[in-house]
RNA sequence: GGGCCGGUAGUCUAGCACGGUUAGGACAUCUGCUUGACGUGCAGAAGGUCGCUGGUUCAAAUCCGGCCCGGCCCA
């Protein structure tokens, strides 16, 4: 056996490993292996910002004690990693920087702009995840901007098109004025925002006024009645009479509608089309005329007659002029209001209507229910989450985009009689933007022109079948045999998105979950306790706490920070805590190691009380830590194994046995064989309970230390320990933690007295109270003297003075110095 | 307004599903010692109305009701 150096540079081993690893393919996945049992991870393709946070940072680790533990027990872990590329956020970026506009230039010219940032970026991603040490098979690396997962992703549109679960329509959708798209629900944000209500007179057709209350008078021109609430006294006379919107002079009815909040404003509401999801509903359920007065640039159309063309906010200023002038405004007050934004840009939602793809997600919601109440959630509760939000969706899922930067919808339609033509199989992937269909006519009317269609995509249908792409579909013919996914890791905040989009994506395309359990990981708050945001000032990347203390170190924030699911905030105290237990560890196991040179693993020891006592505590340790984990319970198992490790096994066991290991002249070399037969056991199982979370710092001391006697490739595929009962000793712990108890208090005593703790005592008498206790701690004098530096010793079964032990009111002893 | 989660020493957190130990731990603070693995480590001190309030019970941080506060998501 090597001994470890006393330094221990923890980056440089981190770095040395991350790249031997790679090297020993130790984290490979075999794909024709038949006899272990699979364990796949549902790994998230992050988006290529350029920025590796601690959230990631957090879920990654999470995900990657379960990928090491699941494959220290036996099994074969797929763990594949991706990267989600398409999306807004790198167009917007392309377009800042070159300060252009996605039309202007050649829609592959911009494209190749935007994949230049994603190549960057996930260049940084690669570095920044392999720099925490995550246990990923690279060879299984995709890009949802590659051909073959185009292929892939428009399949699957085909697919569920052809099952019907895809339908063009004219909807009422949330549109981004700014971004010039179509946004989902799960994309619109909530804000409160200080906004004017106007109090704007109506004509009645008696002549008379009545007060309309409204913030976005821009929208009179969309007015397609006027609801008041049936209970509403003051109004129940007008119900079902007619009454004049100014501005455009036009007449609509006046409708009961319990919608109407008769304390908000004057009672009075106009249903427009659209202002918000209430004028969706109203208008649906009355049938109501559609009028858009807002297109697609956030400017009014003409239906808003003068005040055509001009922006929205533009529109409202203008129109209030105008009323005030015709002494039409009553007033005009502040209040606060909730207003939709768009999650990007924070640019205010509007509903238009407008030609859309959707997927049918609404009709799969008893499915989606039952199949998360089917599966595992660690932890359980979070399941309502997603419960509550499909139950709570009133639209589909809308998934065409107006931009450029993402997926192709493989479709064309007929330039003449507008059949749609939908792409073949054979033909994928294809660009319609691009390529024609590969047909010469169509195959209603004959014609032999094509209009493509040149919306794209929503980048969660790209990542939404990362279930059943990880396990190979559509080219393997065994894909079935990994999916569904083991587990599928999420943050509180995307459930809604991507747990909730991929399981109905996969129960349409497949009738089957994709991924049988769900891990929630809870979002990274700042050291000030809210959210970790760039715009908080909080915020912190994960190469900064990395390159100060290492991966292993940060890892140990991650698993011990707080409950699974819970928030955590990060801490730097949490990561410095870490840092010094690898210490602690590299330390005890560099004790270890200088007291080893000559052991030889052996069964014929014959053990000490306090070495029994320690592997029956460890095999403890072992079965609460892997009940710990198989729960998805990182805090727990972190502090269980790190609680073992530094306090029972450095304070107590190791102070306990230097005397055997020092002096065998004195106290015999079969004591000093079973304190290095003890050593060599728990220092190797202590490495494997904590090689999930210090995936470095373990491997390098059981490569140094045991690699040469065990033989495994790596710690990381070393077999879990399972706990050994036979170790188990319930009457050794008792008796061991009467004798650690009393060699404490001694050494409490001395630090009591502030004198050396190894200080010479001349006389201890021990009082034990108890024959029985006398009786044990007999059996251990040689321990208690030789670790407490005891020159002679008493022990008596008499009650007796003296110092009181902690825990054993019956014990006692007095020193004499 | 609805749903979910949380409220435990200066800070953060465990315990709560199955009520009963001196409410466990980390950081920060203070006091000693530095022992032949420890760029330190060890030992100790101080710090708590377990959000408030009612109830169930011999017994409540834990179970039930009400309220207050915070967070997240949604309308």
């Amino acid at each position: 056996m090597k001994t470890l150096p006393k330094q221990c540079d923890i980056l440089k081993i981190e770095e040395k490993w991350q790249k031997e690893w790679e090297e020993m393919g130790v984290y490979h996945f075999d794909w024709k292996d038949k006899h272990r049992p699979t364990y796949v991870v549902d790994t998230p393709p992050p988006y290529p910002s350029g920025d590796f946070h601690m959230g990631n940072a957090l879920n990654h680790t999470y995900f990657d004690i379960v990928a090491r533990f699941k494959r220290m027990q036996g099994h074969n872990v797929l763990f594949p990693q991706g990267f989600d590329c398409h999306g807004l956020p790198t167009e917007v970026e392309t377009e800042e920087h070159y300060n252009i506009k996605k039309t202007e230039l050649p829609l592959e010219e911009f494209i190749g702009l935007c994949n230049q940032f994603v190549d960057k970026y996930i260049t940084i991603m690669r570095t920044a995840i392999k720099r925490l040490g995550c246990s990923i098979d690279w060879t299984t690396e995709y890009q949802t901007r590659n051909p073959d997962y185009w292929r892939k992703t428009q399949l699957s549109f085909i697919l569920l098109h052809k099952k019907g679960y895809i339908y063009q329509g004219t909807h009422p959708i949330n549109w981004c004025p700014h971004c010039e798209t179509a946004i989902a629900d799960a994309e619109v944000e909530h804000q409160p925002k200080q906004g004017q209500l106007h109090t704007i007179r109506f004509q009645l057709e008696n002549g008379q006024h009545k007060a309309i209350a409204t913030t976005r008078p821009e929208l009179l021109s969309s007015c397609v009645a006027v609801a008041v609430h049936p209970d509403d006294e003051r109004y129940q006379k007008h119900i079902g009479k007619n009454i004049r919107i100014p501005t455009t002079n036009r007449a609509v009815k006046i409708v009961a509608d319990e919608l109407a909040d008769p304390d908000f404003g004057t009672g009075v509401m106009m249903i427009c089309t659209y202002g918000d999801k209430t004028d969706v509903k109203a208008a649906k359920t009355r049938k109501l005329p559609i009028i858009m007065s807002i297109d697609e640039e956030g400017r009014m159309t003409e239906k808003a007659g003068k005040y055509a063309n001009l922006a929205i906010e533009e529109a409202r200023r203008a129109i209030i002029a105008d009323l005030e002038k015709q002494g039409l405004l009553e007033k005009s007050e502040l209040i606060q209001q909730e207003v939709g934004q768009c999650w990007r840009c924070r640019t205010p939602i509007e509903i238009l209507e407008r030609k859309q793809w959707f997927m049918k997600t609404r009709q799969l919601t008893p499915q989606v229910e039952k199949t998360a109440n089917d599966i595992k959630w660690y932890p359980d509760y979070m399941k309502t989450r997603l419960i509550d939000w499909a139950r709570s969706l009133e639209w589909d899922w809308v998934i065409s985009r107006q931009r450029v930067f993402a997926t192709p919808i493989p479709i064309w339609y007929c330039r003449k009689c507008n059949e749609i033509i939908l792409a073949e199989e054979g033909w994928l992937p294809i660009d319609p933007r691009k390529d024609p269909p590969k047909i010469k006519d169509c195959p209603k009317c004959g014609h032999d022109q094509f209009i493509p269609e040149t919306d794209v995509l929503d980048t969660w249908f790209d990542s939404s079948i990362s279930c059943a792409v990880h396990a190979g579909w559509p080219d393997r013919k065994d894909w079935h045999r990994f999916y569904p996914a083991d587990v599928h890791p999420s943050g509180t905040d995307i459930i809604r998105t991507w747990a909730y989009y991929l399981m109905v994506r996969h129960l349409a395309l497949f009738n089957q979950t994709p991924y049988k359990s769900c891990l929630i990981n809870g979002m990274v708050l700042g050291t000030d306790g809210r959210m970790m945001h760039k715009s908080l000032g909080n915020y912190i990347a994960s190469p900064e706490v990395i390159s100060k203390y290492g991966a292993d170190a940060a890892r140990q924030w991650a698993a011990s920070g707080g409950a699974t699911g819970s928030d955590i905030p990060f801490r730097w105290a949490d990561v410095e805590y870490g840092w010094r237990f690898l210490r602690k560890l590299w330390n005890a196991a560099r004790f270890a190691s200088q007291h080893l040179q000559d052991h030889r693993p052996t069964e014929n020891v014959k053990l000490e009380l306090l070495d029994r006592w320690l592997l029956s505590k460890l095999a403890k340790v072992v079965q609460k830590a892997t009940s710990a984990l198989e729960e998805c319970q990182f805090n727990i198992a972190a502090e269980e194994i790190r609680n073992f490790t530094w306090h029972t096994f450095c304070d107590s066991y190791i102070e306990a046995v230097k005397h055997r290991l020092y002096k065998p002249e004195t106290y015999g070399e079969s004591k000093r064989k079973a304190a290095q037969h003890t050593l060599y056991l728990a220092i190797y199982r202590i490495l494997q309970l904590l090689a999930p979370i210090i995936p470095h710092t373990t491997e390098e001391i059981y490569q140094t230390l045991y690699a040469e006697d065990k033989r495994h490739l790596s710690i990381h595929v070393s077999p879990w320990p399972v706990p050994d009962k036979t170790l188990m000793d319930e009457e050794a712990e008792r008796c061991g933690d009467l004798i650690i108890a009393v060699i404490e208090e001694i050494r409490r005593d001395k630090a009591e007295k502030k004198k050396p703790l190894n200080t010479l005592m001349k006389n201890v008498t021990i009082y034990a109270g108890t024959a029985e206790s006398a009786r044990i701690l007999n059996l251990a004098q040689e321990s208690i003297i030789g670790t407490c530096k005891i020159a002679k010793m008493k022990i008596l079964a008499q009650k007796g003075k003296g110092k009181e032990v902690r825990d054993y009111p019956n014990v006692r002893f007095v020193a004499e110095y």
